[in-house]
RNA sequence: GCGCCCGUAGCUCAGUUGGAUAGAGCGUCUGGCUACGAACCAGAAGGUCGGGAGUUCGAAUCUCUCCGGGCGCACCA
């Protein structure tokens, strides 16, 4: 509603201006500082002063005299030294909301593909993971509720070193065959993927002091390559157990996935093999002949060295697959996966892995109009190279469409690795916080961070509600844990380094997710305390009319507050634009905020004034609604009381 | 050495892409539960927006420079 009136507002003056002045003025809308300034302002005459040589006020007061009316505009008016202040008509707004007037425009078209996870199937999944999977679908929930297509996709190294180093520990620190393995997998007194965390620790450490080792990689990788022999039967055991772990990791936070495209299909169909030849034939790598990259194919351009693509054995660097598996994604590589489905999550939402073998259904992924790759920030050298390649490809559309989305790391304050008990190194200690390290296995593995939060989350709830069953506390206080969890991933801007900490993630009061989750859990008790005493939620519609709220929106109080609560989708457009979920995350901060300080401001159940019950009643009902909307985005469950 | 990011209240962070008197949360202090549940609310204290110069009607925001911190710059991913 706000959203549809600030395009009117846009269109009105620009086409004024245009005929006015002869200038195509992009307009901006500003929120005031001050509510007594009105809702909008306007601050085209500053720009068009200096264009027209004349003073922002006479512009402002020439403006605001001959724009005309508007459609929801009550009165326009120059003010400050050249400001636009706009008030909107109270009535024609509220009683729009309750009629549901939302003006929405029509859906975009052409696909989003958003790329995100794409954790190591090596270890279980630490806390920078949960950025990057909160990050990622928390714009996915952004775009949907734009009306955009979008295709999740959570790419799977399954052939890749870190997997390789899991086999080698296996093979040569444990001496276990792939039957003794698969038996690990299937014991459940044992976490597989926290065994590996242990284990791929131990090999780095492993590697660190015997170099002489380092042959036991490549001879895996080559098998795995190969896909023959006994490492590569390990490594697909140890990838796919691991991926089954995480997806169940991510599905406790509600994060779903369409696709997984894995690399040892990008492999195995060749989907290098014409990305290849298309690289060669535009000549956008070349064959190095002489220094230290002799004898490898290499991209030029982003450093003196150039980027090695092709090593001088022959084999394929990350980066060359990366590039095979974007052109891919945008229907460039005249190749595709064939798929089967992987699992069928409760929704009934199917989930598909991309495989080698022909005749499965052709699910109809990649072709996106646009890609998000959900990467942090230390791999935007990498992900400029891909680009790069594109465009030497002459895909300069493509290359405008791929956005790295990147966010900054995940860390450990130094009082966080003492709670953990990790030692750290003199040097460590003086830093402001520590890099988390799978290698090294220094970090917060997610499940046990869930874990603690629905171990605390349930204390408050059972001391809360003595009366509810055990299965409904831990029902409840999971879903606590998870707007917990996921509001503390979200409230930070993308570059903004999280250095984690134990009480922060803990907490429960101020802002945080809990609180958004209190506010429509008190919004919801107050429509159920209603029907408890056996009155009936009114007829809204019925009992109210634009003069009933023309009279209740008058009180600048209920005005600011509804206005706030009407403002949820211009806030998801501008932070889909801005690229932020955490603008999101801010405004449900906000109008939690607004509507706890409504609550405890006016008693609504026992107001005595039928027309103002009943509006107050609409308000609360309108928050709830609001309040579930942005949370939903959020990906933050609200639970049936706290 | 080169590139990117950060520096805003005691602490952790926002700041609508250059606008009106710089905002939240935590912490501290004061007050509020027989109202629809206090995981809440009200109030107070707390700022040279790292330093300096510049651009203009106007700068936390743009440019330059210096200081401090982080991350990249592999034939690893």
């Amino acid at each position: 509603m706000f959203h549809s009136i600030e395009k009117q507002v846009t269109d009105a003056f620009r086409a004024h201006i245009q005929a006015r002045y002869g200038v195509d003025l992009p307009i901006t809308i500003e929120q005031p500082r001050q509510s007594e300034f009105g809702e909008m302002a306007v601050p085209a005459a500053f720009q068009l002063a200096k264009q027209l040589r004349q003073a922002p006020k006479k512009i402002a007061t020439e403006l605001a005299a001959e724009v005309g009316p508007i459609e929801g505009v009550a009165a326009l008016e120059a003010a400050g030294n050249g400001y636009l202040n706009i008030r909107l008509d109270r009535g024609a707004y509220g009683n729009a909301l309750l009629r549901g007037e939302s003006g929405e425009g029509a859906a975009p078209d052409g696909k989003i593909i958003v790329e995100h996870t794409n954790i190591n199937p090596n270890k279980a999944a630490h806390i920078g993971h949960l950025r990057n999977a909160t990050l990622g679908d928390t714009f996915v929930r952004m775009l949907r509720a734009g009306g955009y297509r979008v295709e999740v996709q959570n790419y799977i190294d399954n052939t890749g070193v870190q997997v390789a180093d899991v086999v080698v520990a296996f093979l040569h620190l444990e001496g276990k065959t792939p039957a003794q393995v698969r038996a690990l997998i299937e014991d459940p007194a044992i976490r597989f993927d926290y065994y590996c965390w242990d284990l791929y620790a131990r090999i780095s450490e492993y590697y660190k002091q015997h170099p002489e080792a380092l042959p036991w990689r490549s001879e895996t990788l080559h098998s795995i390559e190969a896909a023959e022999g006994e490492p590569a039967e390990l490594a697909h055991l140890v990838a796919d157990a691991i991926v089954k772990a995480h997806l169940a990791t991510m599905l406790r936070l509600d994060v779903e996935y369409d696709v997984l495209p894995r690399e040892s299909e990008i492999l195995h169909l060749k989907f290098w093999a014409s990305a290849f030849e298309q690289l060669k034939e535009r000549k956008a790598i070349y064959l190095e002949t002489e220094g230290k990259n002799a004898g490898c194919w290499v991209m030029p351009g982003l450093s003196e060295e150039g980027k090695v693509i092709v090593r001088s054995d022959g084999t394929v660097t990350y980066v060359g697959k990366d590039i095979a598996y974007q052109l891919w994604k945008f229907g460039l590589l005249g190749k595709d996966f064939h798929y089967r489905p992987f699992l069928t999550y409760a929704d009934g939402r199917v989930l598909w892995v991309s495989t080698e073998e022909a005749g499965s259904a052709n699910a109809g992924f990649g072709r996106g109009k646009r890609v998000y790759n959900v990467i942090d920030t230390r791999q935007s050298y990498l992900q400029d190279v891909v680009v790069a390649g594109l465009r030497a490809l002459g895909y300069e559309e493509e290359a405008n469409q791929s956005v790295h989305f990147s966010y900054e790391m995940v860390a450990l304050s130094p009082r966080c690795c003492a709670e953990l008990g990790i030692p750290l190194s003199e040097e460590d200690r003086k830093r402001p916080y520590v890099e988390v390290s799978g290698r090294k296995g220094l970090g917060v593995k997610a499940d046990d961070l869930l874990d603690t939060l629905i171990g605390n989350a349930l204390e408050e709830v059972a001391s809360r509600h003595p009366e509810a069953s055990a299965d409904e506390h831990k029902h409840i206080a999971s879903q606590i844990a998870i707007g917990a969890l996921r509001y503390f991933l979200l409230k930070y801007t993308r570059n903004s380094v999280i250095a984690f900490d134990f009480q922060e993630a803990l907490s429960f009061e101020g802002e945080t997710g809990p609180y958004v989750q209190y506010a429509a859990v008190r919004a919801r008790n107050i429509l159920r305390k209603l029907e408890e005493r056996g009155e009936a939620i009114p007829d809204f519609q019925r009992e109210l009319d634009a003069a009933a709220m023309a009279r209740q929106l008058a009180s600048d109080d209920f005005w600011q507050v509804l206005l706030a609560a009407s403002k949820v989708d211009a806030v998801v457009e501008r932070a889909v634009a801005a690229g932020e979920p955490a603008h999101v995350a801010k405004y449900a901060f906000q109008l939690a905020q607004a509507f706890n300080n409504f609550y405890h401001q006016y008693p609504i159940i026992h107001e005595e004034n039928r027309e103002k019950k009943v509006f107050l009643l609409w308000m609360t009902d309108f928050f709830h609604r609001q309040l579930e909307r942005t949370s939903s985005i959020l990906g933050i469950p609200i639970p049936e009381y706290m």
